[in-house]
DNA sequence: AATGAATGAGGCTTCATTCAT
DNA sequence: CATGAATGAAGCCTCATTCAT
C-alpha cells in the first residue's frame, strides 16, 4: 500500500474528488431513473469520462454497493446509539423512521437481496441485523413490541413503507410516514393477533448465534 | 403427405397451447428476473419462436397485461362477493389474503404503477379500487377497521406482504401470511396511533364518486 | 355448412376470385405505402389468408409482376393502336400521357429495372420498347420529334413525370401533367440543343434488330 | 478555430477516420440498396462495430442527414455564386448540372420528401429553394427560361435526370447529362407549349416571401 | 385448396465494459 | 491516470415465407 515516494505531488486528491463526483451524480440519477440509470448518464453528470468511472468502480454493481454502504453504516450507527435510549419502543420507531427516510433517497432494497449480494454487502447486512436484534430485544422486553416478532421480521419490514409508496408516481415526499405508522401499529402488542407462519431464519448469520 | 389420420383435428388447439406455454414461461421468467426478463428467454423457455410471441402479444407490455388481467378480474370478483359477507372485517382480511396469494405468483405490482399503465390496466385498477372501497367502507362501519385508513391505503398496502418476502430468495411459499397478519393488525382499531400524513388521493377515479 | 355433393361445382371460380381480390387489395396498399406494403396488410384487405396469397403468387415480387403485367400489355396495345394515328406527334404525346396516368396508380418503375427483372417482365419490356420504337420512328419522321432522341430515351423518360411528383406528398393527382408537358417540350425539335452524351443501347433486344 | 500547431498526437484522428469510413460505406450501400440499406451492412463494410455507428450518428436518419447536408450546403453555395454570373441562363444550367453531378453519388431524393424530413433537412431545403428562386428569377427575366415555370418546378425537376438513369444498371456515369439537356430544353422559351396544370405551391417557405 | 399459426432472419437501438491514445 | 472511442451482446419488434391442420 501507500506508494510512499511517488513524487511531491498529491496525486490522490483529484482521484478522490472524482470518486465523490461520481457517487453524487449516481445518487441523483438513481433517484431519477432507478437503478437502471445508465453509466453514461452518471459520468456525464459527474463530468468525468467513462473510463474514469471504471477505474473507480470496476462494475456498476460496485458503484451501487459503494453508494449503499455509507448509508448502511450510518443506519447501523444510529441503531447502535438508539440501543442506549431511554424508551426502547420509541427508539425502535425512530430507527425505522431513519431507515425509511434514507431509503426514500437511495434504493437500499439492493441490500436485502439476500443470496446474490456481494460479500461486503452481506457483511454490512449482518452488522445491521445484529444492531436491529438488540433494538428489538429491548423493545420486546419493555413491552413496546409484540412478543412474536423477531429482528429478521423488523429487518424485512424496514423498507416496506417506501415500497408501498413507490407505486405512486406523484406521492408526496413524506407519504411513507403514513405507512410506517400503520405497520408499526401492527408491531405493537395491543390488538396483536396470532401469526400464521413462523419467523424466517435464513438471514441469521453465524455471528449472531454467539 | 396425407396426414395419416392424426385424429379429430385440433383447429387451433396448438395455437391456444402456445399461448399458454408463453404465459407460463413468462410467469417463470418474470418471477426469476422481474418484468425485465427478456422476450427471447421467455420464448426459449416456451419452446416457440420469437415471431410466435409477437403473433400472440403484439408487445411485451401486452403480455404483462395479459398475465395480470385475469388475476385482477378474479380478485375484483372475489372482492365483489365478499362485499356481501356477514363479517366485514373477516371479509377484508380474506380479500387481502387472496390478493397476496395471487401476487405470490404473478407480479401485480405492475398494476399499481399509477401513471404509466396501459389504459386497460388503469381501467382494471379503477374497478378493483371501487370494490376495495366498498369492502373498506363496510369494515370501517362495523368497527373492524381503524377509522383513519382509506380504500387507497388498503390498495397500496395490498402487495406489501409479498414484497417484504421477495427480498428473501429462500422464503417459504407462505411466509407472506406472516407479514399480512402483522400489517392487518396495523389496520385494526385496537392500539391505533395517530397517522402523521394524510391519505393520498391521486388514485380516486371519477367513478368512485359514485 | 352444407357442401352436400362434392361434385359438379366449378372449383376454379373462387380461386380466380381470390386472385382478383388480392390484386385489387395490393394495388390499394401499394398506392398507399409503396412497394414496401406488407403482404399481411394486402391479404387482410383482400379478406384472404396469407397461405392463399402464396398459393397464388409464390413471392411478393411475383405479385408485383402480376400487377404490372396487364398495365404493360395495355400500354403496349394502346401504343400499337396509336402507331396508326394520323398525327404521329400527338400520338406520341398521348402515349406518354397514358403511361404516366397509369403509373400514377401503379409503380411501374419496377418494370424498368433492366437487369434484375424476372424473364416475363423483360419480355414485356421488350414488347413495349418495340412499340415505342415505332411511335418514335413515325414522330421523328413527321418532324414532331427531335432527331437525336431514340426509343430508349423515350422509354426511360416515360416515368419521369411521376417520379418528379412523388417527392411531393400533397401533390394534386394531376400535377404530373405539368411535368410531362415540360419534358415533352424538351423532346420537340424547336429549340433543341445538342445532346452531350450518346443514347444508351443496352435495352435494345435482339428482336428489335430485325 | 485555433488548433494552431497540428503536431504529434492524433487526438481523435481515428475517430474522425471511422466517421469517414462509415460515411463512405454508407454511400456505397445506399447506392447499391437505396436508403433501406441496413446499418449492419454499412458497419460491416466500414469495418467498425455497430456500436461505433451509433456513437457517431445516433440514428440512421442522422446518417442520412449527415450525408446529404454538405452536398446541399455546397449546392446552395454554388447556386449563390451563380446568381451573380453574367449569363443567367447558362448559370441555371450549370447549377442543374452541378446538382445532378452530385446526386449521381448521393441519394438526395431524401431531401425532397417534403413533409417527413427532419427539421435540419427542411431548413436546408428551404435555403436551397431560396437560392433556386433567385437563379430562376434572373433566368426568366433574361429570357433564357420560359415564363411559366417556377422555382419549385426547377427544384422538383432537379433530380429527374438521375432518376431516369437509375433504372439502367449499366448506364455510363455521365448518361444523366443527356437527360438533363433534354429536360433543360423543355424549360427554354423556344417551342414552349401551354402547361396544363398550375405550379405547385406547397414548398414555398415563409422566408421566401421575404 | 384455404387457413392462419409458426418460423427465424434481420432491422434499429442501447449500454456495460474494454482499450488505444 | 484520464479520456472517450470502440466493442458487441442483448433488447424489442417486423415481415416474407413455410407448414400443419
Amino acid at each position: 500500500m501507500a506508494t510512499p515516494r511517488k513524487r511531491a505531488r498529491p496525486p490522490r486528491a483529484d482521484a478522490a474528488r472524482n470518486r465523490e463526483l461520481i457517487l453524487a451524480a449516481a445518487e441523483v440519477e438513481f433517484t431519477k431513473r432507478g437503478l437502471r440509470a445508465a453509466v453514461a448518464d452518471i459520468t456525464r453528470r459527474a463530468g468525468v469520462a467513462k473510463g474514469t468511472f471504471f477505474r473507480h468502480f470496476t462494475t456498476k454493481d460496485d458503484l451501487i454497493t459503494a453508494i449503499v454502504e455509507p448509508h448502511i453504516v450510518n443506519l447501523a450507527s444510529i441503531g447502535e446509539r438508539l440501543v442506549g435510549a431511554a424508551d426502547p419502543g420509541a427508539a425502535l420507531l425512530e430507527f425505522l423512521t431513519e431507515a425509511a427516510a434514507q431509503r426514500q433517497q437511495r434504493d437500499i432494497s439492493y441490500l436485502l437481496r439476500a443470496g446474490v449480494a456481494p460479500p461486503r454487502v452481506t457483511e454490512l447486512r449482518d452488522d445491521l441485523l445484529a444492531t436491529i436484534s438488540r433494538l428489538v430485544e429491548r423493545a420486546r422486553t419493555s413491552g413496546a413490541l409484540r412478543k412474536d416478532v423477531t429482528a429478521t421480521d423488523v429487518f424485512l419490514l424496514m423498507c416496506a413503507p417506501n415500497h408501498v409508496v413507490e407505486s405512486l408516481p406523484d406521492a408526496g415526499p413524506d407519504l411513507w410516514r403514513r405507512y410506517l405508522a400503520i405497520i408499526f401499529d401492527g408491531l405493537r402488542p395491543e390488538g396483536a393477533h396470532h401469526l400464521p407462519h413462523p419467523a424466517p431464519t435464513m438471514l441469521e448469520p453465524t455471528r449472531l448465534r454467539r
